[in-house]
DNA sequence: CCTGGCATACAGTCATGCATGTAAAAGTGG
DNA sequence: CCACTTTTACATGCATGACTGTATGCCAGG
């Protein structure tokens, strides 16, 4: 085939990885090889290893697309009103976070980390979500600290152990849900669960 | 090599077994060959196929040998005093599961069911891990459910929103505890969330 | 004109499954 | 209890197929 423009070639490398991740999820990592992601793409293997260097390069690439930190959801929500309430702060940034992870491309790169890639070459799924898992419930503590010192927290319980929680109960349910998003949405019983468990942790 | 006694095939298939937790653990299930797993046991790959049809079939005797049903964990404990107590029952049973996946063998396989694998022919782990999940929820409600009849549970917080809390917040920790498990000792903070959780949905 | 963006062909590696070999255990008849 | 047969529990070799990485060709854009 002939040479394509500089706007085509970028789109083919889109292209690419919206194959892979489609390929990726419905066969695994380890199962599919790179000539199923270019023939999905509608290319042939030489563009792959034209656009990555291999396997484990375009893995990459695929995760560079949904990068999503915690501070950031925050910083959406704009109301500057929310430092006085921390748990609001919390549960509201949650809520964005849920909407995020609903659309499709999200959903779909994190259901391959988390339940269908092994590690491979230099790449350890295991530490990116340790690295994911860490820095949500730092976060999450900074804010129920903030709670604490506000009185918004049962005196009975340490802002330490509210994060633990609360990251704990997030993670269950991000998995429960990654495993089969039909059954429900993330975004309905998340925001349930999330409330209930703030409304527990409440002093009344 | 010449053939050996029932007892002594028998020890070559437990070695099989035990050499694929390792193998598996280590570099993921797709990744390993049968060949790596037999050298690993001190045979070669006729073993193997004699004693498995093929990957899948080796991959689920493995999970055979770890199965442990939730109210196993409840009758073992033997105390008729706690059909009065419900909530230490739940947090009892959950403090003999936290024992016995602190064994090696059980963490191990379960790493691989969660961490280490794919879809690969006929075998699906996802579905696996829901009924898993399904059967814990099912059996949390069961248990919630008769401390709400008790008057146990605070009166804002229906049976079934407690055990879904319940249940998210021991998956979560179970897969981070999971992904590292050197980080912190499962029976000690598990028993201490538990303990944490259960007091924030009781009435006072 | 030359280099970027791909297609195509090829070689090397590796795993699977089966077919076959084999030696000892387990059965069988006398 | 002994000779003989059958079965078991593997080891070994081979055919097949798949995937990777690279080398090379080709053609238009810049």
């Amino acid at each position: 085939m002939a040479r394509r423009t500089k706007a085509e070639a970028a789109a083919t490398r889109e292209a690419l990885l919206d194959a892979a991740e489609e390929v990726f999820l419905e066969k695994g990592v380890a199962r599919t090889s790179l000539e199923q992601i270019a023939r999905h793409a509608g290319v042939t293997r030489g563009a792959v290893y034209w656009h990555f260097r291999n396997k484990a390069d375009l893995f990459q690439a695929m995760l560079k697309r949904v990068r999503m930190p915690f501070q950031e959801l925050v910083e959406e929500i704009g109301d500057p009103s929310l430092v006085e309430r921390p748990l609001e702060a919390i549960r509201l940034a949650l809520l964005k976070g849920f909407e995020r992870l609903e659309q499709p491309r999200y959903r779909r790169v994190h259901a391959i980390l988390i339940h269908h890639c092994e590690v491979f070459g230099d790449i350890d799924p295991l530490a990116m979500q340790n690295e994911m898992a860490d820095e949500a419930c730092g976060a999450l503590a900074d804010y129920f600290s903030c709670a604490a010192r506000h009185g918004q927290l049962r005196d009975d319980l340490s802002p330490e152990h509210a994060a633990e929680l609360m990251q704990a109960m997030l993670g269950g349910l991000f998995h429960d849900w990654l495993r089969n998003h039909e059954r429900f949405s993330l975004l309905d019983k998340g925001g349930e669960l999330v409330a209930l468990q703030l409304d527990l942790m409440r002093p009344r």
